[in-house]
RNA sequence: CGCGGGAUGGAGCAGCUUGGUAGCUCGUCGGGCUCAUAACCCGAAGGUCGUAGGUUCAAAUCCUUCUCCCGCAACCA
C-alpha cells in the first residue's frame, strides 16, 4: 500500500469556475480515484482562496465586506465540483479559522528557522486614500516608451518594469499623485534555496511535465530573490509578529500553504501522524494539479517554504501542470466574453460527458481549443456509439430474449489475456499524468468488444448454437464488467450505473471476474444522443 | 536578437525524449450486418510531415537558417 497525498489548486474567490479551471482541475479527481481503487490510503485536498488584493479591492468597489465575496464564490465552488462528482477528502478555504492558525503557526516556524528577515522598503503611498499601494495599483508612465503603464508592465510596449522606475505616478483609485513613504515587511529568504531547488528538477526529471520542469529553469537561471512575505493589507491571514498588525500574509505564500493544512486537518481527523505521513520516503507519492500560470508557485515557492519549516517533507513529487483551453483559437478571457462557466456546461451536459471531453480533449502538452460542437460529436461518437452501444447492444438483446439472464459461460481466452494486461497500461499511464492515452485505451477496449461482437454474430448464434451464443454473452459481460472499473476514475456516476444494472461489486482496479450467473435490473440507456442544433 | 508555444492528407490532432515502412478521430466514397441510440464492422481515396541546408546507410523525429501563426496589462487554470 502506498500513501498519496493530492493538492488540486486552490480556485480564487473572485468568479465562477470556468472549463479552463475544469481542464487543470479535473486529472487530480482521476488520480485520486484511481490510486484509492488501488487500494492506496488517499488524501486529496484543495480549496478557496480568499484573500488578496483583487478580492478587496473589487469589495470596496461594490461596498461590500471581502469576507461576502469569497464566501460567494466558495459555496458556488463546492457545488460546482459536487456537479462534477469531485472527490476531495477535503475541500476548505484559506479563510477558515485552521487554515488561518495554521499558517501562523508555519509562519513562525520558518521565523524561528532564520528564513524571514525585516527589511524596510520605500513604497509609494496615496495620502488621499490614506494607503499604500501595490504594484498594480499604480498608474504612471513607462521609462522605457512613455506610454502608459501600470505596475509591472508597460500597456503599449509590454516591456517589464521595475515599478520604481515608473515615472508621473498616480493612484489607480483615486487618481491622485503618490508620494514615497518608508514601510517595513518581512521577506522570506527564497535565495537560501537556489540549490535546493535546483537539485529538485534534477531529481525531477522524468516526474513533472516538460511545462514545469522548463518554467522552473526559467525562473532559476534569472536567480531566486527575496519575497516579501507580508502585505499592506486589511484582507488577509494576520502577521503573528509584533509590529505588524497594520499588515497581512501575501495571498501566494499563506495559500500555497494550504495544502500543508488542509491534509495536517485530514491526518488529524484519522489519527495520522501528519509528520510522518508527509516525510519524504519511496511509499508516498505527492502531486501537484494546476494550470500552466502556476508552475512556479508549486516547483519554487511551495517546495521553498517546505524546506524552510520541515526539511524531512516530501517536495512535490509529481507536477501535473496543463495548458490552457482557448474558445476559438483565442485565450479565454472575461473581458472577451468567452468565457464558458462550470455551470452552464453542466447545465447543459451530461456530468461524465464533460468529464471525459476535458480529459480526451485535455489541455496535457499544449493549449487546445474547446468547441461544443466537438463535444458533442465526442459524445455520439464514443461515449454513445462505442462504449454506450456496445453494452447496450449486448444487454438488450439478452433482455429481449432471456428475460435479463446472463448465463455462465466460457470466456474468450483472447479478451481475457487483453482484460488482464489493460489494468496495468492504464494504471501507469494515469500514473504519469498521460490520462488523455489513458481514457484512448480504455475506449479502444470497448471498440474491441464491438469488433467481438460484430465477428461473432450472435444474432445468429442464437438461433443456430445457444451455448456458442451465452459464450459470446458472457464474454462481453466480462468486459462490461471490467469497462464499469476502469471508467470509474474518469466517469465515476457511469460506471457506477453499469454495475447497478448488473449488480456488480464496487469498483477495484483490479481484473473483474465473473463466476456465476447474471440478471439485468432496470435497463437503461447510458448516454442519449445529442442531436445538434 | 524580449519570452514561450505551434506549423503533419479537407478539418482537428498523435508520433519527435530513445532516428528505421506516416497513425488516430471527423468528413468523403464503397461494402457488410441487422443485436444496437441512422448506432456497429470491413475497405478505399487523400500527406514529398512549414522553408532551406546539415549529420546519418537511414530524419516528421537530431543540428542550423528562414518564413508564417498564436499567447504574454487587468480578470485569469
Amino acid at each position: 500500500m502506498k500513501d498519496i497525498l493530492i493538492g488540486g489548486a486552490w480556485p480564487y474567490a473572485n468568479n465562477s469556475l470556468h472549463i479552463g479551471h475544469l481542464a487543470a482541475l479535473l486529472p487530480a479527481d482521476v488520480i485520486a480515484r484511481y490510486h484509492r481503487g488501488c487500494g492506496n490510503r488517499v488524501i486529496y485536498v484543495s480549496g478557496t482562496d480568499c484573500h488578496g488584493t483583487p478580492i478587496t479591492v473589487r469589495a470596496k468597489k461594490e461596498g461590500v465586506t471581502p469576507e461576502s465575496i469569497a464566501l460567494k464564490y466558495h459555496e458556488e465552488f463546492i457545488n460546482s465540483f459536487k456537479n462534477l462528482d469531485f472527490s476531495y477528502d477535503f475541500y476548505t478555504a484559506t479563510m477558515s479559522l485552521e487554515h488561518k492558525k495554521q499558517v501562523q503557526e508555519f509562519y513562525k516556524i520558518i521565523l524561528d528557522n532564520g528564513y524571514i528577515y525585516e527589511q524596510e522598503d520605500e513604497q509609494d503611498f496615496c495620502p488621499t486614500c490614506n494607503e499604500y499601494l501595490s504594484d498594480r495599483e499604480i498608474i504612471g508612465t513607462c521609462p522605457i516608451c512613455g506610454g502608459n503603464a501600470m505596475g509591472e508592465q508597460c500597456d503599449d510596449c509590454l516591456s517589464p518594469i521595475n515599478p520604481k522606475e515608473l515615472k508621473n505616478k498616480h493612484c489607480k483609485i483615486c487618481n491622485s499623485k503618490t508620494n514615497i513613504k518608508t514601510n517595513k515587511h518581512l521577506y522570506f529568504k527564497l535565495s537560501a534555496f537556489q540549490e535546493t531547488i535546483e537539485q529538485l528538477v534534477i531529481d525531477r526529471e522524468n516526474d513533472w511535465r516538460k511545462n514545469a520542469i522548463n518554467e522552473t529553469k526559467k525562473y532559476l537561471n534569472l536567480g531566486l530573490i527575496d519575497r516579501a512575505t507580508t502585505r499592506q493589507l486589511t484582507w488577509g491571514v494576520d502577521v503573528p509578529v509584533d509590529g505588524y498588525q497594520d499588515k497581512k500574509i501575501y495571498v501566494w505564500i499563506e495559500a500555497v500553504l494550504g495544502y500543508l493544512t488542509a491534509s495536517i486537518k485530514v491526518c488529524n481527523d484519522h489519527n495520522i501522524d501528519y509528520n510522518e505521513f508527509l516525510k519524504n520516503r519511496e511509499d508516498l507519492i505527492t502531486y501537484f494539479v494546476h494550470g500552466k500560470d502556476n508552475i512556479t508557485f508549486h516547483t519554487v515557492i511551495y517546495p521553498a517554504l517546505l524546506s524552510a519549516i520541515n526539511p524531512s517533507y516530501q517536495l512535490p513529487k509529481k507536477i501535473i501542470s496543463s495548458e490552457y483551453v482557448n474558445m476559438n483559437d483565442e485565450k479565454m478571457s472575461k473581458s472577451k466574453g468567452n468565457l464558458i462557466t462550470v455551470d452552464e456546461l453542466v447545465n447543459k451536459y451530461h456530468k461524465d460527458t464533460i468529464r471525459y471531453y476535458m480529459i480526451a480533449n485535455g489541455p496535457e502538452k499544449k493549449d487546445v481549443n474547446f468547441s461544443s460542437s466537438d463535444l458533442i460529436s465526442a459524445h455520439n461518437k464514443f461515449l454513445v456509439g462505442v462504449l454506450g452501444n456496445f453494452i447496450n447492444r449486448n444487454l438488450s438483446f439478452v433482455n429481449k430474449k432471456f428475460d435479463g439472464v446472463i448465463k455462465k459461460a466460457l470466456i474468450d481466452d483472447n479478451i481475457i489475456a487483453r482484460t488482464k494486461t489493460i489494468y496495468d497500461e492504464v494504471g501507469q499511464l494515469i500514473n504519469d499524468g498521460e490520462l488523455k492515452q489513458a481514457l484512448n485505451l480504455i475506449i479502444d477496449y470497448a471498440t474491441l468488444g464491438n469488433k467481438y461482437y460484430d465477428e461473432k454474430q450472435p444474432w445468429v448464434q442464437v438461433k443456430e448454437d445457444v451455448s456458442s451464443f451465452n459464450e459470446t454473452t458472457f464474454t462481453c459481460v466480462y468486459m462490461i464488467a471490467n469497462l464499469s472499473n476502469l471508467l470509474y476514475p474518469f466517469m465515476p456516476s457511469s460506471a457506477d450505473k453499469i454495475k447497478a444494472m448488473l449488480g456488480l461489486n464496487s469498483f477495484k482496479w483490479e481484473e473483474y471476474k465473473i463466476d456465476n450467473d447474471l440478471k439485468i435490473t432496470n435497463l437503461e440507456l447510458l448516454f442519449n444522443r445529442i442531436d445538434e442544433q
